[in-house]
DNA sequence: TTTTTGTATTATGTATGCAAATTAAGCCAA
DNA sequence: TTGGCTTAATTTGCATACATAATACAAAAA
């Protein structure tokens, strides 16, 4: 009896080996997102071969998989390169990002948890935290986790990775956004009224809320890559 | 100068050989939305090998993108088997497909050209013509058809890319939303007012109608899905 | 019988090899 | 030098081979 339960004790921590594709995959995204590999950059099978240690074979499922996310483009012999950012998608990314944000909103309203809530404002503190600070980075960096929480508090998985797909691709263009001291302020004000309006459950302002403050972000995304786009004509 | 010109000519129609991975994709996600490859089935690398003639790296390179679409579901060390059809999946994917019906007809109310309104309104008579002689079948092809058309007029690409993803998913349970004689006028009815919303160009109505016209969809399904698990029960 | 365990078979995961296409380099003529 | 052409070197696309994990099955033990 004693040993039975040893026994099944064992067997609960089970080794787990992810595949490789899945290692691979992940690498390469955050190296995409994190601007590490540039947009319109060449994926050299060989040299990634070398770096990630492995053959090629799961290398190229992992692009191909990624080709399907929108993160690489592929060009019939000859290779893949990361996607170059377009003003064009870039808005009509966030445009269906805002589309969802406001469904999630909704739906968050109806279905989420006490607890969940909680975890939202206590990012929201994290995120002012940050902003009192100046500390742009960190700011961001919770600013996406609250995001991404009210999405995961739609309850709805389909939602939440649809959502997640998208927001790679405009990650990558972050650094556009040259936000001043004004938007920012703005930003974070938006942001105590989105959980305020969340906290009471309130669905329909909510979802207004959220479709401003990403109306906000589109117009400021837009001036920036028009400004870039000035620069580098 | 004319053989110049013939030269040209024929460079022109170049002869472009498709990567075997994009023939195979085409062919393993036809034969899952059209139900040959039935929901839960195994994906047998030799048996799909040898049916497509071709090697396994190809084929496992699109089961991989498949399965990225959520198309098929990667089992590690035990192969893909085609994604199981949830009812709960289906609901969050329609009501995702809802939230981008409402934008693109929005979008499509602002953007669309006259030829494009044109053409749904020929579609929208094509749809009409199976729907009076009962044929359920060309029916769905329309139906389907002036649904993508009018994402489409949205003019945004990854609006449409999404929804086209989504909107595969589905597709393989349409066979249960088994329509009833009166959900189908009522269906045909809803499309009329929608045609003529797109024609006045009133955004406010098309996004509303859009919205009601898929609640409806969701109910029907929803209603087919519940009674066939209380069969497979 | 029922269960268990060792083995054979099969299928998947990864690496490597070969052919075709693309890119780069070299070379000559204008 | 510049432009075009030929050829060499990469690089990708696909196929095949090898390694490892999962499954099926049969024999042995309870």
């Amino acid at each position: 009896m004693g040993t039975l339960e040893t026994l099944e004790g064992v067997a609960e921590r089970r080794i787990e080996r992810r595949p490789l594709h899945e290692e691979v995959i992940d690498q390469l995204r955050d190296r995409i997102v994190q601007g590490e590999l540039v947009p319109g950059a060449r994926l050299n099978e060989r040299v990634l071969c070398e770096q990630l240690g492995i053959s090629r074979t799961p290398l190229r499922e992992a692009i191909k998989m990624l080709a399907t996310e929108g993160l690489v483009e592929l060009l019939p012999n000859r290779g893949a390169i990361v996607t170059p950012l377009k003003a064009a998608n870039i808005a009509d990314t966030l445009s269906v990002m805002g589309a969802l944000e406001s469904l999630a909103g909704e739906l968050a309203c109806a279905h989420a948890s006490e607890a969940e809530i909680a975890e939202i404002r206590a990012l929201h503190f994290e995120m002012l935290a940050h902003h009192a600070r100046g500390e742009l980075a960190g700011y961001f960096r919770y600013n996406q986790l609250i995001h991404l929480k009210i999405i995961e508090a739609s309850g709805n998985a389909v939602l939440t990775n649809t959502y997640r797909q998208l927001n790679a691709n405009v990650r990558r263009a972050r650094y556009m956004a040259n936000l001043s001291q004004e938007r920012w302020d703005a930003a974070v004000a938006e942001h105590e009224e989105i959980l305020a309006a969340l906290a009471r459950r309130d669905a329909a302002r909510l979802k207004k809320l959220l479709a401003e403050h990403l109306a906000h972000k589109v117009a400021s995304v837009m001036a920036a890559l028009a400004e870039n786009a000035a620069v580098a004509a």
